[in-house]
DNA sequence: CTAGATTACATAGGCAGCCTATGTAATGCC
DNA sequence: GGCATTACATAGGCTGCCTATGTAATCTAG
């Protein structure tokens, strides 16, 4: 047990303390959060503010505001979902995927100097940290999601 | 080219989805940083703020500040260091010791669902991706050392 | 067809966490 | 003794996230 334990202590510490660092070297213009969002309205295509909101595990004010930042950029656009006056769908502007592209180059310029250390086998293994981490979180979140669903039929 | 650039990418957006997961998701009364504070001092013992600052990669500021809180909440005490009135001297209060061990089983129980489900190749796998990711982080702060040094001497 | 519930989003207010700039007191050096 | 340096504190500001709540559009039951 003690070696979970210590195991699960030592990957979020890991990647906490990684993100951290990039956060702090990688000097892009565009705060992280706003770089995340422009990635996932790529990825996503046209969406409402709320289905954002839900992939990026985050508040509906949350995606609201940040949003509003992008549009502010110039960088995302909303237009009334025709089928439902109330929402809007969010897509990417042109200076939006350029600017997407900015934050990609940039990031990986602060992280260029470490990787040109690495050997192929240090890059394989790293890729199969980045699955096991995909991993976890995806089952993580799945029973966290069965537990809140477990909780919520309580209170029916 | 193409194969280590989108790697340098998927390894920050893991480690980081996983680190926002845990921070909502792991409901310890404690925040964050100051949970990593308390490991901090524990680890290192007695140590000045600006060790303390310079350990935690954050400015001396930052830590002054957190270090006011666990006071506040009675986790941390300090001494001024006899060889110098400047300067003090950190340690853990046994209220402290206690607080950090509540944070360590809180954490493990958001993330145990998960652990429990995993086989022993799983949890392997694991140990090392996070071995991976700490070797990443060790040659990406010695590289970005090795160009702020470069950059300072450019400026004397 | 209309009153109430629901849905989609915006706004308000607050806290954590981090920064830079700058002030203050103790120390070290010439 | 005077001046730079060092260790830390304070001030002010920004991001990023939350909950609570308001508003307008839509749906639904009667």
């Amino acid at each position: 047990m003690t070696n979970r334990d210590e195991l699960g202590n030592s990957v979020l510490r890991s990647a906490a303390r990684l993100t951290r660092w990039a956060s702090r070297n990688a000097s892009f213009d565009v705060p992280m959060a706003q770089a995340r969002l422009l990635a996932l309205i790529e990825e996503l295509g046209p969406s409402r503010i709320s289905s954002l909101a839900a992939a990026d595990h985050c508040s509906q004010p949350t995606m609201s505001t940040q949003l509003q930042r992008l549009e502010a950029e110039g960088w995302a656009e909303r237009i009334v979902d025709p089928a439902d006056a109330r929402a809007s769908l969010i897509s990417l502007t042109t200076a939006g995927r350029a600017a997407l592209g900015r934050v990609r180059r940039a990031r990986l310029q602060a992280l260029s100097p470490a990787f040109d250390q690495l050997d192929a086998a240090a890059v394989a293994r790293l890729q199969d940290a980045v699955d096991a981490l995909d991993d976890l979180l995806v089952r993580a979140a799945a029973a966290a999601d069965t537990v809140a669903d477990a909780g919520a039929r309580h209170t029916r």
